[in-house]
DNA sequence: AAAATAAATTGCATTTTGCAAGTAATTTTA
DNA sequence: TAAAATTACTTGCAAAATGCAATTTATTTT
């Protein structure tokens, strides 16, 4: 947890937790990207180093926004996974990518812009719980066994 | 401007610009508190230090979220304003507040819990609209001499 | 003119972030 | 089945961001 809140302000607290370079950005590539492993983390655009992601994993899971967890046939490969806590997070994450899309490019002209953002544009709702569907399906068929 | 952004994700972009400790508390303050000078910050329950102060409200500026102007009569107090691009940013700290009301009360119990949740609770979309009108009238306010 | 106020800046300590290299436990390949 | 590769880390060290306390400058009030 964050060793203690600033705060009772439920905006603030939220930045106690979510507030940083990097954990949305992780939830981010669960979430949109289908990331499992600390190597798809690793191997991802945005390059996080190898101790920061470790830290931010811990971090996370401490709080109850993912789990780790392994498949019953591989030792090695942990898998981190988003709970509905983590789940929860899926408007907030469109919303932050509606703001880039609407008021961001004069600053950064090259932010993405291709059939995804349309769809974001033409239903936020419809795009936040069709992203949260597709990833309880997956683990669906992760925990199928 | 962040010095420059990690990648064209727009999901990433955002965090680039929002993402650490203090940024969206301070827009809060201003759109949620009505704050409006460095007096008003420096006294508010989140204490931010000074010279992190002056850091921010620089890169707010510089990113286009809030202008900083004066009244007519005064020259020693700086008032710092949002534009539109910061109230922009309204659902985005809706969302923030949701997620700590629905997920962070177990970490958190002590997070307020008044009419102003509940109303919030009652319908996300309405506050939105409801708190980015009083900040516009506000505006209005302060620019009609 | 003296005191108080607003908005900073400066110096220094602490914490966080980041890179590069190394390690331990598997798993794959020759 | 031994050697090589892969995954998930940890460690050491440098750089950057954060934070506290004190000081400074320009008003404004008394």
């Amino acid at each position: 947890m964050p060793q203690n809140f600033r705060c009772n302000c439920p905006f603030t607290s939220a930045l106690d937790v979510l507030g940083d370079k990097w954990i949305l950005v992780i939830v981010k590539q669960m979430l949109v990207e289908g990331k499992e492993t600390f190597k798809d983390f690793v191997e991802s655009e945005e390059s996080i180093a190898t101790n920061i992601l470790s830290t931010k994993l811990k971090f996370l899971e401490e709080v109850g926004i993912i789990i780790k967890t392994k498949r019953p046939d591989n030792k090695k490969t942990n898998l981190y996974l988003l709970t509905d806590k983590g789940l929860a997070l899926t408007p907030l994450l469109v919303e932050l990518a509606t703001w880039s899309d609407g008021n961001l490019r004069g600053l950064h002209p090259t932010i993405v812009n291709g059939e995804l953002m349309e769809s974001l544009r033409r239903d936020k709702a419809a795009f936040a719980s069709e992203l949260e569907r597709k990833y309880r399906e997956k683990l669906a068929t992760t925990f199928k066994d």
